[in-house]
DNA sequence: CTTAAAAACCGCCAAC
DNA sequence: ATGTTGGCGGTTTTTA
Protein backbone atom coordinates (compact mmCIF):
# COMPACT_ATOMS: atom_id res chain seq x y z
CA UNK A 1 0.00 0.00 0.00
CA UNK A 2 0.86 3.22 0.97
CA UNK A 3 4.68 2.08 2.29
CA UNK A 4 5.10 0.17 -0.77
CA UNK A 5 4.93 3.67 -2.94
CA UNK A 6 6.86 5.80 -0.51
CA UNK A 7 9.37 3.95 0.03
CA UNK A 8 10.74 2.31 -2.75
CA UNK A 9 14.35 2.44 -2.32
CA UNK A 10 16.28 0.65 0.67
CA UNK A 11 14.15 1.02 3.64
CA UNK A 12 11.03 2.21 5.24
CA UNK A 13 10.07 6.16 5.16
CA UNK A 14 12.20 8.56 6.76
CA UNK A 15 9.78 11.40 6.78
CA UNK A 16 7.09 11.60 9.77
CA UNK A 17 3.48 10.08 8.73
CA UNK A 18 0.86 13.00 9.97
CA UNK A 19 -1.34 11.48 12.74
CA UNK A 20 -4.48 13.86 13.42
CA UNK A 21 -6.74 12.91 16.62
CA UNK A 22 -10.03 14.78 16.26
CA UNK A 23 -10.92 16.27 20.46
CA UNK A 24 -14.08 17.07 20.95
CA UNK A 25 -16.21 18.24 24.20
CA UNK A 26 -16.35 15.66 27.02
CA UNK A 27 -13.19 14.02 25.61
CA UNK A 28 -12.14 10.95 26.92
CA UNK A 29 -8.99 11.03 28.38
CA UNK A 30 -8.10 7.88 28.21
CA UNK A 31 -7.86 7.04 24.82
CA UNK A 32 -6.57 10.05 24.06
CA UNK A 33 -4.05 9.28 25.93
CA UNK A 34 -3.25 5.87 24.04
CA UNK A 35 -3.08 7.90 21.15
CA UNK A 36 -0.59 10.16 22.28
CA UNK A 37 1.43 7.68 24.04
CA UNK A 38 2.04 5.93 20.67
CA UNK A 39 2.09 8.65 18.27
CA UNK A 40 2.82 11.45 19.76
CA UNK A 41 5.89 10.87 22.12
CA UNK A 42 9.65 11.20 20.60
CA UNK A 43 11.37 8.20 20.24
CA UNK A 44 14.64 8.86 20.66
CA UNK A 45 15.80 4.98 20.64
CA UNK A 46 14.93 4.88 17.17
CA UNK A 47 16.59 7.91 16.08
CA UNK A 48 14.22 9.78 14.47
CA UNK A 49 10.38 10.63 14.83
CA UNK A 50 8.18 7.89 13.17
CA UNK A 51 4.63 10.12 13.69
CA UNK A 52 3.95 13.75 13.30
CA UNK A 53 1.21 13.70 15.70
CA UNK A 54 -1.62 16.61 15.94
CA UNK A 55 -4.76 17.31 17.15
CA UNK A 56 -7.76 19.11 15.92
CA UNK A 57 -10.68 20.82 17.67
CA UNK A 58 -13.85 21.08 15.72
CA UNK A 59 -15.62 22.54 18.30
CA UNK A 60 -15.00 26.17 19.58
CA UNK A 61 -14.70 27.45 23.15
CA UNK A 62 -13.15 25.62 26.20
CA UNK A 63 -13.42 21.60 25.74
CA UNK A 64 -13.73 19.54 28.64
CA UNK A 65 -11.67 16.22 29.26
CA UNK A 66 -12.96 13.24 31.56
CA UNK A 67 -11.50 13.31 34.63
CA UNK A 68 -11.96 17.22 35.19
CA UNK A 69 -9.29 18.47 32.56
CA UNK A 70 -9.26 21.51 30.10
CA UNK A 71 -7.64 21.11 26.91
CA UNK A 72 -6.88 23.07 23.60
CA UNK A 73 -5.77 21.60 20.69
CA UNK A 74 -2.77 22.12 18.65
CA UNK A 75 -3.93 22.82 15.70
CA UNK A 76 -7.19 23.88 13.66
CA UNK A 77 -8.98 22.11 10.58
CA UNK A 78 -6.74 23.83 7.92
CA UNK A 79 -3.98 20.47 8.66
CA UNK A 80 -6.60 17.86 8.09
CA UNK A 81 -5.56 18.09 4.48
CA UNK A 82 -2.06 17.17 4.94
CA UNK A 83 -3.17 14.32 7.47
CA UNK A 84 -2.27 10.94 6.64
CA UNK A 85 -4.28 9.19 9.62
CA UNK A 86 -7.01 10.62 11.00
CA UNK A 87 -8.03 8.93 14.61
CA UNK A 88 -11.12 9.72 16.54
CA UNK A 89 -10.59 8.69 20.40
CA UNK A 90 -13.77 7.39 21.97
CA UNK A 91 -16.79 9.72 21.83
CA UNK A 92 -18.83 11.32 24.60
CA UNK A 93 -21.46 8.90 24.35
CA UNK A 94 -23.38 6.38 22.64
CA UNK A 95 -26.56 8.45 22.39
CA UNK A 96 -24.73 11.75 21.71
CA UNK A 97 -25.59 13.58 18.28
CA UNK A 98 -22.68 13.80 16.02
CA UNK A 99 -22.37 17.34 14.64
CA UNK A 100 -22.32 17.72 10.94
CA UNK A 101 -18.71 19.56 11.03
CA UNK A 102 -17.49 16.02 11.84
CA UNK A 103 -19.42 14.13 9.77
CA UNK A 104 -18.77 15.98 7.11
CA UNK A 105 -14.94 16.29 7.63
CA UNK A 106 -14.54 12.54 8.06
CA UNK A 107 -16.68 12.58 4.55
CA UNK A 108 -14.32 14.87 3.11
CA UNK A 109 -11.14 13.10 4.59
CA UNK A 110 -12.02 9.68 3.53
CA UNK A 111 -12.85 10.70 0.19
CA UNK A 112 -9.26 11.71 0.16
CA UNK A 113 -7.93 8.59 1.02
CA UNK A 114 -6.99 9.30 4.42
CA UNK A 115 -6.74 6.17 7.03
CA UNK A 116 -9.41 6.39 9.32
CA UNK A 117 -9.51 5.09 12.87
CA UNK A 118 -11.25 4.81 15.94
CA UNK A 119 -11.07 3.70 19.04
CA UNK A 120 -14.03 2.61 21.12
CA UNK A 121 -16.82 4.45 20.99
CA UNK A 122 -14.93 6.74 18.38
CA UNK A 123 -16.66 4.12 15.81
CA UNK A 124 -20.15 6.21 16.22
CA UNK A 125 -18.32 8.80 15.14
CA UNK A 126 -17.64 7.38 11.18
CA UNK A 127 -20.82 5.16 11.29
CA UNK A 128 -22.90 8.48 11.45
CA UNK A 129 -20.63 9.89 8.53
CA UNK A 130 -21.69 7.30 6.80
CA UNK A 131 -17.97 5.62 6.50
CA UNK A 132 -19.21 2.42 7.28
CA UNK A 133 -22.09 0.61 5.08
CA UNK A 134 -20.89 -2.59 4.62
CA UNK A 135 -17.44 -2.48 6.53
CA UNK A 136 -16.43 -4.82 8.96
CA UNK A 137 -15.93 -3.08 12.26
CA UNK A 138 -15.75 -4.17 16.17
CA UNK A 139 -16.69 -1.92 19.12
CA UNK A 140 -16.46 -2.20 23.07
CA UNK A 141 -19.05 -5.11 23.79
CA UNK A 142 -21.09 -3.03 26.04
CA UNK A 143 -22.12 -1.26 22.91
CA UNK A 144 -22.55 -3.43 20.74
CA UNK A 145 -26.33 -3.90 21.02
CA UNK A 146 -27.10 -0.41 20.68
CA UNK A 147 -24.70 -0.21 17.87
CA UNK A 148 -26.07 -2.92 15.69
CA UNK A 149 -30.25 -1.27 16.32
CA UNK A 150 -28.68 2.14 14.96
CA UNK A 151 -26.55 1.05 12.33
CA UNK A 152 -27.78 -2.17 10.66
CA UNK A 153 -25.71 -2.03 7.91
CA UNK A 154 -22.47 -2.12 9.38
CA UNK A 155 -21.52 -5.41 9.71
CA UNK A 156 -19.93 -5.57 13.71
CA UNK A 157 -18.14 -8.20 15.13
CA UNK A 158 -17.96 -8.15 18.70
CA UNK A 159 -15.03 -10.34 19.64
CA UNK A 160 -12.01 -8.69 17.99
CA UNK A 161 -9.61 -6.72 19.69
CA UNK A 162 -9.33 -4.00 16.01
CA UNK A 163 -10.78 -4.90 12.40
CA UNK A 164 -9.30 -3.05 9.46
CA UNK A 165 -10.82 -3.00 6.38
CA UNK A 166 -9.52 -1.42 4.10
CA UNK A 167 -8.67 2.59 5.27
CA UNK A 168 -10.85 2.07 8.00
CA UNK A 169 -9.44 0.88 11.15
CA UNK A 170 -11.70 0.23 14.46
CA UNK A 171 -10.77 -1.35 18.11
CA UNK A 172 -12.54 -2.37 21.00
CA UNK A 173 -12.44 -1.33 24.59
CA UNK A 174 -9.62 1.11 25.63
CA UNK A 175 -6.84 -1.21 25.85
CA UNK A 176 -7.83 -2.84 22.53
CA UNK A 177 -6.53 1.08 21.54
CA UNK A 178 -3.28 0.10 22.03
CA UNK A 179 -3.07 -3.25 20.22
CA UNK A 180 -4.28 -1.34 17.17
CA UNK A 181 -2.21 2.03 17.39
CA UNK A 182 0.59 -0.79 17.83
CA UNK A 183 -0.58 -2.55 14.25
CA UNK A 184 -0.94 0.29 12.69
CA UNK A 185 3.04 0.92 13.75
CA UNK A 186 3.77 -2.59 12.13
CA UNK A 187 1.69 -1.67 9.27
CA UNK A 188 4.13 1.38 8.60
CA UNK A 189 6.95 0.62 10.08
CA UNK A 190 7.12 -3.46 9.94
CA UNK A 191 7.09 -5.71 13.48
CA UNK A 192 10.69 -4.50 14.58
CA UNK A 193 10.10 -1.04 15.35
CA UNK A 194 6.35 -2.03 16.62
CA UNK A 195 7.85 -3.92 18.98
CA UNK A 196 10.16 -1.30 20.48
CA UNK A 197 7.37 0.80 20.56
CA UNK A 198 5.82 -1.73 22.77
CA UNK A 199 8.83 -2.42 24.63
CA UNK A 200 8.37 0.70 25.86
CA UNK A 201 4.67 0.67 26.82
CA UNK A 202 5.96 -2.38 28.56
CA UNK A 203 3.34 -4.54 26.69
CA UNK A 204 5.20 -7.63 26.18
CA UNK A 205 3.90 -8.84 22.84
CA UNK A 206 1.13 -7.56 20.17
CA UNK A 207 -2.10 -9.13 20.58
CA UNK A 208 -3.35 -10.23 17.11
CA UNK A 209 -6.83 -8.33 15.63
CA UNK A 210 -8.82 -11.79 16.22
CA UNK A 211 -7.92 -12.08 19.79
CA UNK A 212 -11.36 -12.69 21.82
CA UNK A 213 -12.10 -9.46 23.45
CA UNK A 214 -13.01 -11.10 26.94
CA UNK A 215 -9.53 -12.16 27.21
CA UNK A 216 -9.27 -8.53 28.05
CA UNK A 217 -11.23 -9.14 31.62
CA UNK A 218 -8.29 -8.32 33.81
CA UNK A 219 -9.33 -11.34 36.33
CA UNK A 220 -7.59 -14.08 34.58
CA UNK A 221 -10.54 -16.83 35.09
CA UNK A 222 -9.12 -19.75 37.39
CA UNK A 223 -6.18 -21.17 39.05
CA UNK A 224 -5.54 -23.91 36.57
CA UNK A 225 -4.76 -21.62 33.64
CA UNK A 226 -1.43 -21.07 35.42
CA UNK A 227 -0.21 -24.17 33.63
CA UNK A 228 -1.58 -23.01 30.26
CA UNK A 229 0.79 -19.80 30.70
CA UNK A 230 3.61 -21.61 31.59
CA UNK A 231 3.05 -24.17 29.02
CA UNK A 232 3.26 -20.96 26.44
CA UNK A 233 6.08 -19.63 27.66
CA UNK A 234 7.64 -22.87 26.79
CA UNK A 235 6.50 -23.05 23.90
CA UNK A 236 7.63 -19.62 22.62
CA UNK A 237 11.25 -20.92 24.03
CA UNK A 238 11.23 -24.02 21.62
CA UNK A 239 9.14 -23.32 18.14
CA UNK A 240 11.44 -25.41 16.20
CA UNK A 241 10.04 -28.60 18.13
CA UNK A 242 7.58 -30.43 16.91
CA UNK A 243 4.14 -30.10 18.78
CA UNK A 244 0.64 -32.39 18.35
CA UNK A 245 -2.69 -31.54 20.66
CA UNK A 246 -2.23 -35.07 22.09
CA UNK A 247 1.32 -33.80 23.49
CA UNK A 248 0.71 -30.78 24.49
CA UNK A 249 -2.30 -31.95 26.02
CA UNK A 250 -0.34 -34.33 28.26
CA UNK A 251 2.21 -32.20 29.14
CA UNK A 252 -0.39 -30.12 30.83
CA UNK A 253 -2.08 -33.19 32.15
CA UNK A 254 -5.77 -32.55 30.44
CA UNK A 255 -7.72 -34.65 28.67
CA UNK A 256 -7.07 -33.29 25.01
CA UNK A 257 -10.95 -31.91 25.19
CA UNK A 258 -10.32 -29.88 28.08
CA UNK A 259 -6.77 -28.67 27.12
CA UNK A 260 -8.66 -27.48 24.09
CA UNK A 261 -11.43 -25.80 25.75
CA UNK A 262 -9.39 -24.40 28.81
CA UNK A 263 -7.08 -23.04 25.75
CA UNK A 264 -9.72 -21.37 23.97
CA UNK A 265 -10.86 -19.80 27.10
CA UNK A 266 -7.41 -18.31 28.19
CA UNK A 267 -6.07 -17.06 24.98
CA UNK A 268 -9.28 -16.79 22.74
CA UNK A 269 -8.00 -18.99 20.03
CA UNK A 270 -7.57 -22.58 19.43
CA UNK A 271 -3.90 -23.98 20.74
CA UNK A 272 -2.39 -24.76 16.88
CA UNK A 273 -3.64 -21.34 15.27
CA UNK A 274 -2.15 -19.79 18.60
CA UNK A 275 1.33 -21.71 17.96
CA UNK A 276 1.36 -20.92 13.97
CA UNK A 277 0.76 -17.34 15.39
CA UNK A 278 3.60 -17.28 17.21
CA UNK A 279 5.43 -19.11 14.83
CA UNK A 280 5.04 -16.09 12.33
CA UNK A 281 5.37 -13.61 14.63
CA UNK A 282 8.40 -14.79 14.80
CA UNK A 283 9.71 -15.47 11.39
CA UNK A 284 8.78 -11.82 10.81
CA UNK A 285 10.96 -10.97 12.89
CA UNK A 286 13.73 -13.07 11.51
CA UNK A 287 12.66 -12.13 7.59
CA UNK A 288 13.32 -8.19 8.71
CA UNK A 289 16.59 -8.96 10.82
CA UNK A 290 18.29 -11.86 9.32
CA UNK A 291 19.57 -12.82 5.84
CA UNK A 292 17.83 -16.29 6.57
CA UNK A 293 16.84 -17.96 3.83
CA UNK A 294 12.55 -19.09 4.33
CA UNK A 295 13.86 -22.78 3.99
CA UNK A 296 15.99 -21.68 7.04
CA UNK A 297 13.85 -20.31 8.49
CA UNK A 298 10.90 -22.55 8.30
CA UNK A 299 13.40 -24.83 9.84
CA UNK A 300 13.53 -22.70 13.07
CA UNK A 301 10.42 -22.46 13.74
CA UNK A 302 9.16 -25.84 12.91
CA UNK A 303 7.01 -25.67 9.78
CA UNK A 304 8.12 -28.60 9.09
CA UNK A 305 8.78 -27.59 5.27
CA UNK A 306 8.99 -24.04 3.70
CA UNK A 307 5.83 -24.65 1.64
CA UNK A 308 3.62 -24.40 4.92
CA UNK A 309 5.34 -21.11 6.09
CA UNK A 310 4.58 -19.91 2.80
CA UNK A 311 1.37 -21.05 2.96
CA UNK A 312 0.48 -19.88 5.76
CA UNK A 313 2.76 -16.90 5.94
CA UNK A 314 0.39 -15.17 2.89
CA UNK A 315 -2.78 -16.69 4.42
CA UNK A 316 -2.67 -14.44 7.32
CA UNK A 317 -0.39 -11.60 6.49
CA UNK A 318 -1.71 -11.22 2.52
CA UNK A 319 1.57 -11.27 1.32
CA UNK A 320 4.45 -13.60 0.69
CA UNK A 321 7.50 -13.97 2.83
CA UNK A 322 10.20 -12.70 0.46
CA UNK A 323 8.27 -9.42 -0.26
CA UNK A 324 7.49 -8.73 3.25
CA UNK A 325 11.30 -9.17 3.51
CA UNK A 326 11.68 -6.10 0.71
CA UNK A 327 9.14 -4.41 2.12
CA UNK A 328 10.01 -4.27 6.20
CA UNK A 329 13.93 -4.93 5.54
CA UNK A 330 14.98 -3.82 8.67
CA UNK A 331 17.17 -0.63 9.03
CA UNK A 332 17.08 1.31 12.86
C1' DC B 1 -2.59 -24.45 -8.54
C1' DT B 2 -5.00 -29.01 -7.14
C1' DT B 3 -5.67 -32.95 -4.10
C1' DA B 4 -6.21 -36.48 -0.67
C1' DA B 5 -5.00 -38.02 3.81
C1' DA B 6 -4.21 -36.47 8.51
C1' DA B 7 -4.91 -33.42 12.16
C1' DA B 8 -7.34 -30.06 14.61
C1' DC B 9 -11.53 -28.04 15.94
C1' DC B 10 -15.83 -27.83 18.38
C1' DG B 11 -20.98 -28.88 19.45
C1' DC B 12 -23.21 -32.28 21.85
C1' DC B 13 -24.19 -34.85 25.98
C1' DA B 14 -23.87 -38.41 29.54
C1' DA B 15 -21.26 -38.62 33.62
C1' DC B 16 -19.25 -36.89 37.31
C1' DA C 1 -28.82 -26.77 41.15
C1' DT C 2 -24.78 -25.58 38.80
C1' DG C 3 -20.52 -26.31 36.74
C1' DT C 4 -16.78 -29.05 34.65
C1' DT C 5 -15.14 -33.00 32.21
C1' DG C 6 -13.88 -35.82 28.30
C1' DG C 7 -15.26 -39.14 24.58
C1' DC C 8 -17.75 -39.16 20.04
C1' DG C 9 -18.03 -37.88 15.48
C1' DG C 10 -19.04 -34.39 11.83
C1' DT C 11 -16.78 -30.32 9.80
C1' DT C 12 -12.94 -27.45 8.81
C1' DT C 13 -8.07 -26.65 8.38
C1' DT C 14 -3.42 -28.15 7.61
C1' DT C 15 0.03 -30.66 5.56
C1' DA C 16 2.77 -32.82 2.02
Amino acid sequence: MEIMTKSQNASVRLVPHKVVALIYDGLTTFEFGIVAEIFGLPRPELGRDLYDFRSVALESGSLRAAGGLLVKATDNMSILGSAETIIVPGWRGKDSEVPEIFRKTLQAAYLRGTRIMSICSGVYVLAAAGLLDGKTVTTHWRYVKDFKNKFPNVILKPNELYIQDENILTSAGSSAGIDACLHMVRMDYGATIANSVARRLVMHAHRQGDQAQYIEQPVPTSGGDHRLSLLMENLRLELDKVYSITSLAASTGMSVRTFQRRFVAFTGMAPMKWLTLERLSQARIFLETTSLSVDEISDKLGFGNAETLRYQFRKTLDISPSNYRKRFRCSI
